[in-house]
DNA sequence: GCGGGTTTGTGGGGTATCGCACAGTTCACG
DNA sequence: CGTGAACTGTGCGATACCCCACAAACCCGC
């Protein structure tokens, strides 16, 4: 899989793209993998192809949540260098990526411009796409929060079958286990979903597109197909 | 008030800050005023020196939902020139704040690295403070939610009493408004806090921070002071 | 000082959610 | 093919929360 099924390394000029592509190094991802723990600065960045990593936060307490998906139009890694990380970053699908060092990357600041652009927006669509979680989790029945994280996991990843129970489902939005049995049981009645066991099988995106509501469009590239008016 | 009383131009080199000073035009936001609505791309940004100001979300359904507060340590404004704003800002706390032209700021870009430096650390923060809001709106009960909203509050502003309602704090924050009354009728009893109409007094800052979550000092930039151990 | 509207404090009844428990199913591994 | 652990589906009582209503307190303007 070319460096270039990443997006952002997709959308840069031919000259750009050449200064990072010979310093880029292929790795494979395996899910739960640690990429760096909340706390360690980050030696390397990764532009996931396949695979996608979640950001995970925890409050010292233990609860951890995961607050954010990279994946193939997302860079993981530092905003700022040499500062400690305050999230985990761990594999949830695995896949390849492509590795850099830091200090590789800081190296291509100059030449690069129009790279550091993009990562500018893609960090804005981060706030945005953070932003708009708390909204949902706070005024949205749970059913559209599992559609948005179905969604933005299909986004984010090159296969319909995402490979998540229900238990690490719950966890990762911090809501019961049972709670998510029972919402998926809604979206298999309306064949939108498969389920088996450890894997969920999207079926149908846009019965899904259809049922979410506006949060999974904020922080998307694209906007909500207009529906049909209902008179 | 000298525009060096917003953090973000007080640590900026003297030359740099020679080159922001000039432009920069003293405003006064009024309580509630909307300095852009999301979907317009701001021609403006702020610096506030003693103003507040929430970065409102709302679904098209209503509900809007602060996400994140500026103050004196922040600019308020835009990521990514010429886009449309995901949010609302809306003034939460009048007072003074520096106003400088979008199109101003881009020409200082060569001349300024400090500052752009600064302003990506800043963002970075947002991204912090943003997905523990989340964790804590899981995981934490009310009261060291509304303990953390105080407690940033006194952080953005320059004063301990702070002007809201429990129904304004509460629509803030997502939840109930007799949840609110309650809970703030704890801190009372306490002698961390002193309410009149409208107005929240921080009396204790130091009995806040103990009930505090560890929330609060995520995307802070001092860490939580050491607790003598416990036995 | 005196309305009048807003804000705050408090109660109760209905309901959704939580936490737990357990049975059935499926898959991995031997 | 057999066994066991993990995962999924379901039920139930207890709890906490939500919505509504209302009274008391407060503050602003006149």
């Amino acid at each position: 899989m070319s460096p270039r099924t990443n997006e952002l390394l997709s959308r840069l000029p031919e000259h750009e793209y050449e200064a990072f592509a010979g310093q880029l190094k292929l790795v494979f991802l395996r899910k739960g993998q640690v990429l760096f723990h909340a706390g360690e600065v980050p030696r390397q960045v990764w532009f996931p192809t396949g695979a996608v990593v979640s950001m995970m936060n925890d409050s010292p307490q233990g609860d951890p949540l995961e607050t954010f998906m990279f994946g193939k139009s997302c860079m993981v890694g530092v905003a700022t260098v040499g500062k400690p990380s305050f999230y985990r970053a761990q594999v949830r699908t695995a896949g390849p990526a492509y590795q850099l060092p830091v200090s590789a990357l800081q190296a291509l600041r100059s030449q690069c411009p129009t790279y550091f652009l993009h990562a500018v927006e893609s960090v804005n669509r981060m706030v945005m796409q953070l932003s708009q979680a708390l909204v949902c989790s706070k005024h949205h029945p749970l059913e559209q929060q599992l559609i948005r994280w179905l969604l933005i996991s299909l986004d984010r990843s090159t296969d319909a079958q995402i490979q998540i129970t229900h238990l690490e489902l719950s966890e990762l939005l911090g809501v019961r286990r049972e709670a998510v049995t029972h919402s998926l049981g809604n979206m298999v009645e309306c064949d939108a979903i498969a389920l088996r066991r450890g894997v969920i099988e999207v079926l149908d995106r846009q019965a899904l597109e259809a049922h979410a509501c506006d949060c999974y469009w904020t922080g998307q590239q694209t906007v909500r197909p207009r529906l049909r008016a209902s008179a």
